[in-house]
DNA sequence: TTAATTAAGGAACGATTGTTCCAATAAATG
DNA sequence: CATTTATTGGAACAATCGTTCCTTAATTAA
């Protein structure tokens, strides 16, 4: 009857992901997202709807993309400071030697829009506290298995690792020395001895 | 010979502190400005010369009101456990219980800026060095007095602590729940026992 | 073929962006 | 007084913002 999508919209979702992930919402205008998606004003409007619309279904995107793949990390790990140590070498990793450093799409949301749009404020919270509860079982197991010191409370420490990656992702953009980040991976995990 | 200016130039780049903090830099608008400034837009584009000038008059200012206080206390301090701690809370005690927390000005900035803008990048790196030199300095002396352990090294654990800021300003932007924040607070300083 | 749907291109919308400029008024000094 | 500067309000600028809509072409299935 109809003719079919020409465009995979996943695949479109995640050119979103990155246009945003690197420029921001308010700085990614509607001609960036036309040129940088590869569609038509008209098509993208059909399909996702306005820009917040298209916004918030790739800052989900990215969710389920790269947070929950951490997220599961820490679900399935055996060796929880093992984990804490990959995951933040990855961040650094990831922007270390970046001219732009990306940081992470969820914190960059959290700093330009969670105070002012209380539905993205709520996908934000609901990421940090799935971390939370990720990261404190995994600690608990950890403890409980005698890998890990068990003088601390294992929220309290989850709570402390998340401000550790929300820091290292700002500290990124402050200055991205190898040296400088690698100092604070250190001292950070040195807290579990 | 002629009529002097009738506002205070700097009474007025404090109210643009306030303004940009809020809404950071892209948010805030030329209108917003004349509104919240209360200068006619001759007036302003007279003083302070074009937005972007503004801001960055706005953020110099930012650093020499409240970030030098802080480097001060650290420069002065008889136990750095104690300064640290009370910028820690100083941090919390701010935002905790605010509807839309404004976080820091330098730290919104280099998650909104840094990236783009190279002269404001320069700025951030330079208040950032600043604050690194001043604890490196103060826990070294912590060290020497027996205050503090001297297991890690001084500049590494400033570079923590630096990390340790920055992630609560994001952390209270995410969630500013008192309980979350104090978890935060105790289990950093917990790295100097 | 016909009908239905998708896509692209582009014109157009009103609103807002940052900025400039001008005319009028207010205050200070000579 | 006259002159100089400060300040205001508002008009106006081109550019861009997000969004809507219309026309045309392409593709599919009945």
């Amino acid at each position: 009857m109809a003719r079919n999508k020409a465009f995979d919209e996943i695949e479109v979702l995640d050119k979103a992901v990155e246009l945003f992930w690197t420029k921001g919402y308010n700085t990614t205008s509607a001609n960036d997202l036309v040129d940088g998606l590869g569609l038509s004003r008209s098509s993208l409007y059909d399909t996702y709807g306005d820009k917040r619309s298209l916004f918030i279904k790739a800052l989900k995107r990215y969710k389920h993309e790269f947070a929950d793949a951490v997220i599961t990390m820490f679900q399935e790990t055996e060796n929880v400071k093992e984990t804490i140590s990959t995951v933040l070498q990855l961040i650094i990793d990831q922007d270390c030697h970046a001219v732009n450093p990306k940081g992470c799409f969820i914190v960059n949301t959290a700093t330009e829009l969670s105070g002012t749009d209380p539905e993205i404020a709520t996908i934000i919270d609901s990421n940090r506290q799935d971390f939370e509860n990720a990261i404190e079982n995994a600690l608990k197991l950890g403890q409980q298995k005698g890998q890990i010191s068990s003088k601390q409370d294992a929220k309290a420490l989850a709570r402390y690792f998340i401000n550790t990656f929300f820091g290292l992702r700002v500290s990124i953009k402050a200055n991205n020395n190898p040296k400088i980040l690698k100092d604070i991976m250190t001292v950070s995990l040195s807290i579990l001895d």
